[in-house]
DNA sequence: GGCGATTATATCGCCGCGATACATCGATGG
DNA sequence: CCATCGATGTATCGCGGCGATATAATCGCC
């Protein structure tokens, strides 16, 4: 899911290494931080794939100064295979870690597939709900307080993170009827 | 930090692979999913360092008619390194795939490091959330609804965590005052 | 004029996950 | 009555991502 948030971020201007992952965490900040030892091999990943292209050694007078930097911009395949990623929202789209950067390019995302992640989010989360609830009222009894409390907090945000998607529904829904 | 929580485990009874990791996630639930690709390597590790032994066939007439079980129990060697890892918690300890696993173990945790613990803990939390903050201040205005959403909802429930933080330790306090 | 912070690229080993394979037993039901 | 499904159980493999680390040049500040 990393190579879909470089090539969604390298969709808005060609960029090197540093500046994607300075971006990337603006962007997603509070849910992932890639780091550089996932960078730079993704970076080649995507390079050996043709997805992207270094551009040339970029001679510009104004930006010297700094040391040797790569800067990469999409290929049409590139482009190509975002669109791809973007359309066939599947299943893995809704686990922790795809979902908040998922959401982050929403923006660039059709309509009814926005509608199909915010929707197999829920599911995903309302059963990890219902799995924290059976296990609290389970073991309620035999456990010791630190632990209850540990799944007691667990289930509160999980909670909360089920009524925001709620919100994010209905806001799309309404958005819709315009 | 599988390895402490396997540990941790067999402190309440030898057990084999298959049952420590229900156990593991009756009691992490919320938090980790600890797999069996993790697990049976570790099992392996521990061993080899000579923390865990198998017990012996146990051919217990009543218990039979399962399949061939391992089932390990701690060394004198595995005991010490678990006290060793309860004594010194350090940094690591208190990000977020350890602290859940941590607390878990509270009860056999002495009260100074659980203090040490909690408010580690919750200055790490503090720092994330002074970095969403900062992040949501600086891009409020040039980034868009969803993107924004996203980091809404990470600072809230960032901020809610240290609430439940705050509490815990308040909580470890009026205990120490009996 | 020197020192630390920032900009920048890159690698290495390790850890843990997901998928998968295989085998056996109990229960459910057609 | 037996078939099939779900739980019990052990195990491996490849890969994606992290943290630590190396290297180096430039910038700003005192």
């Amino acid at each position: 899911m990393f190579e879909f948030a470089l090539l969604g971020l390298l969709h808005e201007a060609p960029m090197h290494g540093y500046e994607l992952r300075k971006r990337l965490h603006d962007l997603l900040g509070a849910f992932r931080a890639f780091s550089y030892g996932s960078l730079y091999p993704t970076l080649r990943r995507l390079q050996r794939a043709g997805l992207i292209v270094e551009e040339g050694p970029e001679e510009s007078a104004l930006s010297w100064g700094r040391r040797a930097r790569k800067v990469y911009k999409l290929t049409p395949e590139g482009k190509e295979r975002f669109a791809d990623l973007l359309a066939n929202a599947g299943p893995q789209t809704w686990d922790d870690d795809s979902f908040g950067v998922h959401l982050a390019f929403f923006s660039r995302t059709p309509a009814d597939v926005r509608m199909r992640i915010l929707e197999g989010r829920r599911r995903c989360v309302e059963e990890r709900r219902e799995g924290l609830r059976e296990r609290l009222t389970r073991t309620s009894e035999q456990i010791d307080r630190y632990t209850r409390e540990l799944h007691r907090q667990g289930l509160e945000s999980t909670e909360r993170e089920v009524r925001w998607l709620n919100e994010l529904i209905a806001h799309e829904q309404s958005e819709q009827d315009e």
